[in-house]
DNA sequence: CACCCGATTATCT
DNA sequence: GATAATCGGGTGT
């Protein structure tokens, strides 16, 4: 799924407003199995989400400053799982964004996972939220191939399992996070 | 571009 | 008390 998701639109309305991105990095986490998912300990506190419906937000709150939104990913047989949104390619609503920020440049108002977040107001009050159906946050029908090629990279910002290459990217894009990111 | 660091709080030990 | 699925500002090359 987190290749998937790649090329596709998370759409963010709030009253008339509309602003999306295109999504173009995202990183996979798997539950029991995957020491660096937040669902690892199991069915409990925040993760709990990530053992419940496919498609429904998992969003939480890190660092002390910044919220990162996961769609919830995992096949039938699997518990639990999610793919973290990494980054997005601003489409409408770029000068909202830009707002939000507080930046002009807009390969730099979604370009990491705190990044749209913060561009696309999301917080904890989207926790569980389902992104498939049209909402106040939620992932648009139609998907489109993407023209991109797509990159793999080991996972960026953890320690544990470090090494397992499920981070996903479009490539060449000028959108995706560059802090520590190695391709 | 590479590396370093402080901010700030939920979660875990 | 320590760590963390991060960011932005700083320094030095």
């Amino acid at each position: 799924m987190a290749r998937e998701l790649l090329g596709s639109l998370l759409v963010r309305r709030i009253g008339d407003q509309t602003l999306s991105g295109r999504i173009v990095e995202t990183e996979a986490y798997k539950g029991l199995e995957d020491p660096a998912s937040h669902a690892y300990k199991g069915d409990r506190g925040r993760a709990k989400i990530m053992f419940g419906e496919v498609g429904h937000a998992y969003v939480y709150f890190t660092y002390g400053n910044h919220f990162c939104v996961n769609v919830v990913a995992k096949d039938t047989k699997t518990p639990a799982g999610a793919v973290l949104l990494r980054a997005l390619q601003p489409v409408e609503g770029v000068d909202v964004m830009a707002k939000n920020r507080g930046l002009a440049e807009p390969r730099d108002l979604a370009s990491g996972p705190g990044k749209l977040t913060r561009a696309l107001s999301i917080d904890r009050s989207f926790y569980g939220a389902d992104l498939t159906v049209k909402g106040a946050l939620y992932i648009a029908e139609g998907w489109v191939e993407p023209v991109e090629r797509v990159g793999v990279s080991p996972r960026i910002g953890i320690k544990k399992a470090a090494d397992r290459p499920w981070r996903f990217f479009l490539e060449p894009n000028v959108f995706v996070s560059r802090y520590r990111s190695r391709t």
